[in-house]
DNA sequence: CGGCTGATCGTG
DNA sequence: ACGATCAGCCGA
């Protein structure tokens, strides 16, 4: 597949998609195309792994306890809003708000399969990675899929490729023909659920099950 | 593989 | 001071 060709990327998800809590959002997320344009290059993903931060009850959330402060500020708005935020003063996250307004519901997006604009997310993870051992390839065929899928996989990473970073705090993605949510061609049937990663701090809510993976590869062997 | 550790800086 | 991470290294 050659990226010189512009892909067809879909239309974006309309805001009532968005209003269904965090964790309704977590799984409707996976299967949905991410998509991403900076001037005429444009790259998008397909969401495989999410996670659900519920507000100001979950202690895991960033705005437990009704925390609301600059950096929170946007986890308060209603849902189809891009929350991003730097995490170990190095790598950008991101969520996606998917509550009423003043509702602090969010869900991190930690994983995904690149789409289109492959050329652009090497360039990118070229410039970026930190990584002194990582050997990158000529071109975005030197990776196999699963190869690519791996570079896409943790919120850092997956940021690192689309390109996303602070600057992205706070769009509408329901909106933005710049950065939005389409839908995909894929609806996931197996989706596993596990505790969410790096909370440890939690207390009660550190092992409540959160997390949703699309396990496409289950999909591909049931037909 | 599992576990540990350093990098690096905005936020509170 | 610490973190919704990542990559490299170490030992098994």
């Amino acid at each position: 597949m050659t990226d010189r060709i512009p892909p067809r990327t879909g239309s974006p998800l309309p805001r009532d998609f968005f209003l269904c809590g965090g964790l309704n959002l977590a799984r409707s997320l996976l299967g949905k195309v991410l998509v991403r344009r900076e001037g005429d290059r444009i790259s998008s993903c397909v969401i495989t792994e999410t996670e659900a931060y519920m507000g100001v009850t979950d202690r895991a959330s960033h705005a437990w306890g009704g925390r609301r402060t600059a950096r929170t500020e946007t986890m308060y708005r209603a849902g189809g809003v891009s929350y991003v935020y730097l995490i170990y003063g190095l790598y950008a996250c991101m969520n996606v708000t998917s509550a009423q307004e003043g509702n602090p519901e969010a869900v991190l997006i930690r994983a995904g399969v690149p789409l289109s604009g492959r050329d652009v997310m090497l360039e990118r993870l070229k410039r970026t990675s930190r990584a002194k051992k990582t050997v990158f390839p000529e071109s975005p065929e030197g990776w196999s899929g699963e190869e690519w899928a791996g570079r896409l996989r943790g919120p850092g990473r997956l940021c690192a490729a689309m390109g996303i970073t602070r600057a992205d705090n706070g769009r509408e993605l329901f909106s933005d023909p710049d950065f939005y949510l389409a839908e995909g061609c894929e609806v996931p049937k197996t989706v596993l659920t596990g505790p969410r990663i790096g909370i440890d701090y939690a207390g009660e809510d550190r092992d409540r099950p959160w997390r949703f993976v699309w396990d496409r590869e289950a999909d591909l062997s049931r037909e």
